[in-house]
DNA sequence: GCGTGTGAACCAATTCACAGCA
DNA sequence: TGCTGTGAATTGGTTCACACGC
């Protein structure tokens, strides 16, 4: 499946969330794409690409797609995470609420600053690195978040891919290097600045 | 262009700071397309997208390419910004130091909650709503950043936009509407989960 | 009739092949 | 010779047109 189709199975997953709060039992493929902005035959298209079926005339079970959805993301049940860096994204990171609707559970914090160890975020206490093995080991934790300075992020990574785990999810600005076997996205928060940037400077001459 | 163009073009640069910062004075697209897993004349056709022209034999001066994309990104002069809502996430993009890379200046940091207006977050003191008029005012504010719950995330979008703001970057999960004279981008965190969830359940049969 | 499902047509993006220049 | 620049070919993603089922 190719990036920009995999990047627009969340947005459906996000508005299917809305429709089901609001009490929508069913939904037009014409519908979601009229929110996404895109053509209706290319939501049918990722629709049947990830394997649902919708009904004629009615459209597509808001609970079923969803429930779809999240099976192919593989949301609907429960992954756990370490967070590594205790600092301020890191903090936010660890109390945002909104990952448990993605099957997110982070288990627990660390950082190896003698300052921040022991201090409570949200409902974790932050562990010593030391302690990484243990905890990786006793929740079989798949996901590590690294949330740490950019000059240290290799290092870390090296360390808990010794370690085994399975994915990292890094959001330090730097280009991380991983073996093979492990899953690694970066998260560039600069990306979609310089992205929006970029807009605000072309259509600037319009308005 | 195209999103998918545009979304490689940060990256380009994040790459040439780098090799910048290491000294390197010369790279080539070869270099470029290794570090981003992509095709050679990709990076050839994107750098002659962005109107740079490099030296054969030579490769694409590190300096002068960097400049170029900054350029093309509108980064490389200051875009003033305000944040409303000093949460968590406000806080953490408040403090964090890497938009200056990107030509980013929060002037200010706003919330409705009076238990937060006053107190100090790195170096703002949260402000009230009521201020914003005279603050995008007086700074010349284009950019909005809000981070304020989904629940309220339309109702501050429309009054930002009243105030006449020519851009919004938005953190809440919700997509915004706004009037085509607004660049509007959302970053939605639960998408790179997903995306992440979704390799890791895939991948998994394989190893 | 209305909205899904899908093969065909179209169009944009990527890759190939090679010309041009230091 | 080494690396950029770019037209040509190819691949793949999007849109069109229409058959099918409720």
């Amino acid at each position: 499946m190719s990036d920009t189709t995999l990047r627009r199975i969340p947005r459906y997953h996000q508005i299917l969330s809305g429709l089901e709060r609001d009490g929508v039992a069913y939904v037009s493929s014409q519908y979601l794409a009229t929110f996404c902005k895109i053509d209706a035959t290319q939501v049918r298209k990722d629709v049947s690409t990830i394997g649902y079926k919708g009904k004629p005339k009615t459209g597509y079970s808001v609970t079923g797609l969803k429930q779809a959805i999240g099976e192919f993301l593989g949301i609907n049940f429960e992954n756990t995470a370490v967070l590594v860096g205790s600092g301020k994204l890191g903090s936010a990171l660890a109390e945002y609420s909104g990952f448990a609707e993605y099957g997110l559970k982070i288990v627990a914090l660390f950082d190896n600053d003698p300052e921040k160890i022991g201090t409570v975020v949200g409902e974790y206490t932050v562990l010593p690195i030391e302690s990484l093995p243990r905890v990786l080991h006793s929740y079989r934790v798949g996901i590590a978040i690294l949330t740490v300075p950019k000059e240290v992020a290799q290092q870390v990574s090296d360390y808990v891919t010794s370690l085994g785990i399975s994915a990292i999810w890094n959001f330090a600005p730097v280009q991380l290097e991983v073996p093979d076997n492990v899953v690694m996205r970066s998260e560039n928060i600069a990306t979609g600045l310089a992205i929006l940037s970029h807009y605000l400077n072309t259509m600037k001459p319009s308005c």
